[in-house]
DNA sequence: GAGCTCTTTTAAGCCAATTTTAAGTCTCGG
DNA sequence: CCGAGACTTAAAATTGGCTTAAAAGAGCTC
């Protein structure tokens, strides 16, 4: 899952970027509104982070912008103001979400499951079929068989389910799983998805991922 | 296992601290409500302290403004009043008990291991298998045997029993059992998993902490 | 407070798992 | 049947955990 900070402060921008990174998100940061507003254009973002006080342009404007573009990404308010005032502004601008300065980085992480899963449905861990992910816990399962993954694995599967009965492009992919946005002809994905494929078949979970030549894969859900 | 104690008496708070410190807790002191609610929205406590009468914010606020925020850590007022009506009102900001100044130190550590075991269940000693913890003698024992340990090895053991079946991710364990919140390249963690490891399978309780690579640690029951 | 022991932390090298690269083989669609 | 793209495999590169030893710190005794 693909993530931007829009974040004037280093400190604070750092520490985001690094917890998330743990969690397996890949993150950009960008470190004023413009700029912020120039990833969030030219780049497909599962979820922004934007901060209500920074510099060049104002986050609330960013937030507007971005839905005037007719995006309809989750995004949340990160901001030291509290007055009922705020919020309704911040709402009205099209954020989803909203979260006071100081907060507790766990938290912040659940808030953003919250926002991914709404896309998703149901509760907190992500289904197809059979097979049960947890993004809280790295954990997947297949009925009550464990399926162990390294962290790569993980998120390659987590981004497929997030948008199962979609068509994942090869670009999207390593966009969102990887984070290299350049044009380059590695074959990275080919082999990770055999991995998973390996791993998914032994634990009885077979024909799970499905090949759309030429342009990517698709988990289907029925 | 890490606390909060919001008091503004330096004598009590530090009286508090030593005391717990020595009983294998991370603790943490603010001196006033404000930054007390501080530390609370932006670190993850196991369990919070609270005085009822501290400058700039009552404790009450406090206790009210953190379950605002939806949070459920176990809280515990300290208090030299002890009307039935403080109690109603405390228990309505949400606290989760009430101890009245002036007070035993011994009865605060049991009421505080009360409301730790609450998330766990039943009796006052954490299992995992056959091995038993008790957090109040600071003993492990693995069937009849007992187990020695250093204090940082079975708070960090303690840690792993008491999120048994979940994964313990590095930074959580970092802050919980350390007390360290900012990004550190350490490799403490490591040390004491070895130091742990070995002193488990010489008592012939191997293989119960398995390493998720790249997260943390887990201690799977089963 | 000097000297001793035990605990905790730091640092470095080693080893194993993960990730990436690269090359050869297979398959689908025209 | 050809070629592009997908699949598989092996091996190189990298990362990160494990182990060890030694230094630093804490507590105790005399």
């Amino acid at each position: 899952m693909r993530l931007l900070i829009i974040e004037d402060e280093p400190g604070i921008a750092g520490f985001l970027k690094d917890g998330l990174e743990e969690e397996y998100f890949a993150v950009d940061v960008a470190y004023d509104g413009k700029s912020g507003l120039d990833h969030a254009m030219t780049n497909e973002y599962d979820l922004i982070i934007i901060d209500w006080m920074i510099p060049v342009l104002s986050g609330i404007e960013v937030c507007r912008q971005i839905r005037k573009s007719g995006s309809v990404v989750p995004i949340m308010f990160l901001t030291a103001k509290d007055t009922l005032e705020d919020v309704v502004f911040g709402l009205e601008a099209g954020a989803n979400d909203y979260i006071k300065k100081p907060f507790a980085f766990e938290e912040l992480l659940a808030r953003i499951r919250v926002q991914l899963r709404s896309k998703n449905q149901g509760d907190d861990s992500l289904r197809a079929g059979n097979l049960n992910i947890n993004p809280g816990t790295h954990q997947v399962f297949y009925d009550s068989l464990e399926i162990t993954l390294t962290p790569k694995e993980f998120a390659l599967l987590e981004y497929l389910v997030r948008n199962k009965d979609k068509v994942c492009t090869r670009s999207r992919i390593i966009e969102h799983v990887w984070d290299i946005h350049f044009d380059s002809d590695t074959s990275v994905i080919d082999v990770y998805i055999t991995f998973l494929r390996r791993k998914l078949e032994h634990a009885g979970c077979g024909n799970l991922i499905q090949t759309i030549r030429g342009v990517g894969y698709i988990i289907r859900e029925s």
